[in-house]
DNA sequence: TTGTTCATTGAATTATCGTTCAATTTATAT
DNA sequence: ATATAAATTGAACGATAATTCAATGAACAA
């Protein structure tokens, strides 16, 4: 009885990584099911017996991608930049460690700014928001004197950037060195007589 | 002669325009011929009469972009640190101030590092390491004692992942505010007891 | 062992894509 | 005005995509 089903499921969880990887690597309309398949050894026609469709195998996979840590960036009673020492250097080290959460973290940027991703997808992602909330940390440590002057919404552009970008480049080399938080932290810090180097 | 002529160069760049704005969003596959025809207002069949394929019109927006202001991280005899800060200061304000170069700074990321593109223009782009040399750069300045302690080539990912981002990000939403050079600068800052805020 | 269920394949199906082309309209030159 | 060249269209073509499906093989239950 499970003995079956434990094949099963294991196969669908190689399904899913090899299209991770196809779909940062390729795009969605770049990637064929065909590519998939071949990755992981079958048929094209097999690949229907665990996905229905191209779509609901994507959407699967941004669906855990929502509820991976990636979600913990919300109004916090945290000291701001300690928020933000903390997020980051959480962030860049499940990276560096995770090669599965660096790719998760590529895929979610893909579906959320790119236009080749099914309507369903865009619609499951509406309201998913990062800058809003960012900024409103970022004012509070501008209030609180430990973040730079500027506007909080490009600063939370910067900070989020530098992340979403060293998040990309990892993925696809996974044996360059990762960045250290503290250093994408210093891109907000107000002052640094009190930086540890 | 040339009223004929100049309306067709007109047209040519119209198709690369529109090209480009649905190469970035939509990706190499994801983008067809119908597309950027109907973005430019023609049938899908004259697209055909301006350039010979689908590839050649995205290896002319990449040829294009090699020849643009990217090409100009070389080695250099200028102090480390204000190199920095003089090519983020440039980099950001065109892209602040010419969305069309927010947009070919996307390309040319899209270009480099998505296996979603034809083979030819991955030839043409063999070579195009930003990073080596912008490590270099970051080694003498380390030397110098401008530029923070830590792996060059992990400082110059950071460096430019950040400015990536930012051009990705802005070239999608052209009327998000645009993050300082100088912050992206202070990435790599060691010490900051001289910076001006 | 035998009948049933699931896994698997490869070939059909339908849609869409890049590309070509013959035909038609529009502009230019003489 | 008329002949020539260029611009433009829409349909046709071949390739390839996603998806379906009938048929086969292997595992399981009885």
């Amino acid at each position: 009885m499970t003995a079956r089903d434990d094949q099963k499921e294991k196969r669908r969880q190689e399904i899913l990584f090899a299209g991770l990887n196809l779909f940062i690597q390729k795009g969605y309309s770049g990637t064929t099911i065909k590519d998939i398949a071949s990755a992981v050894g079958m048929s094209t026609g097999l690949l229907f017996h665990y996905f229905p469709s191209k779509e609901s195998l994507y959407l699967t996979l941004v669906t855990l991608g929502i509820e991976g840590p990636m979600s913990s960036v919300q109004p916090t009673r945290e000291e701001p930049l300690a928020f933000f020492e903390a997020t980051a250097e959480r962030i860049l080290t499940y990276i560096k460690e995770e090669p599965f959460f660096a790719k998760m973290f590529v895929l979610m940027h893909q579906a959320y700014y790119s236009a080749d991703v099914p309507a369903g997808v865009k619609e499951m992602l509406t309201g998913f928001d990062v800058y809003t909330p960012t900024a409103e940390i970022i004012r509070q440590g501008q209030a609180n004197g430990t973040i730079r002057d500027g506007n909080p919404l490009a600063l939370a552009i910067a900070f989020w950037s530098a992340i979403q970008g060293v998040a990309e480049t990892l993925a696809m080399h996974t044996n360059l060195p990762c960045p250290e938080g503290r250093w994408v932290t210093d891109l907000l810090r107000k002052e640094t007589w009190g930086k540890t180097i």
